[in-house]
DNA sequence: CCAACTGTATTATATACATAATACAGTAAT
DNA sequence: ATTACTGTATTATGTATATAATACAGTTGG
């Protein structure tokens, strides 16, 4: 699984487990049907507090993106469908925009930015 | 000014101020010398409380970049140098690094990415 | 059945953030 | 000095987040 928490970012615990877990759904990492950890196993190795983790996944069940059952425990939704590149696209255009607003209010330039991106990106 | 602040953003509303007069400082839109607009005619500009830009000015005082007078104001700190391209690329190191991480979660790939920058940059 | 796992509810505490209404304190121009 | 602007302090309220300790409720495999 692999998330990454870090308890003193500006965005809340329970909203930073939702994001990266609705990110592996709909990038397919995570498939329709895959279960997850249960909430006290998922707080545990997080090394957070399992009604954090209860929040998060009562969020991703609102979003139509998993399934919650009292005593079984929570899978993706079957029927959820890996957007397409569109889509996908519209999901970081936002912080996007904001990255980029940044940058050009700190003066970098666009060919800067764009080779920070092909070095970071890696591969 | 033009500042942008988002009340239902993740980061806080000081924090928002704090990070755009931040950036206009070091990107040299502010420059050494020059005055903030009062608390007061600042909050009232961005429809928040006089105390939250107050709590803003502070910590831009107290990571020495602006220097505030009581009955006088808060000013641009004069020795404040603009940092070299190496110094600006780091400040948004990390939500670069951040936005790619979820970027690739995502399934998107780097010719994408950059053609979404290039798009989203204009001119 | 029952033991061991699921999710859920309850109650309480602590902290951070933002707001409101006042009042006080320092500076500068008239 | 008075006026009108600065920043600052105080006290209070409301909301969101995260934690803790329990207890309850549903499911499943042995």
């Amino acid at each position: 699984m692999n998330l990454t928490i870090n308890p003193r970012a500006p965005l809340p615990i329970y909203a930073q487990v939702m994001e990266q877990l609705r990110d592996l759904i709909l990038g397919g990492s995570l498939g329709p049907g895959e279960t997850l950890p249960s909430v006290r196993q998922m707080a545990e190795t997080l090394e957070i507090n399992s009604l954090t983790i209860q929040k998060a996944y009562k969020g991703l069940e609102a979003d139509g993106l998993i399934t919650i059952k009292k005593g079984v425990g929570a899978s993706v939704c079957k029927d959820v469908v890996a957007p397409d590149q569109f889509s996908r696209n519209q999901l970081i255009q936002t912080e996007m925009v904001s990255l980029i607003r940044k940058a050009r209010t700190l003066g970098i330039s666009k060919d800067n930015f764009v080779k920070m991106i092909e070095i970071q990106w890696g591969d």
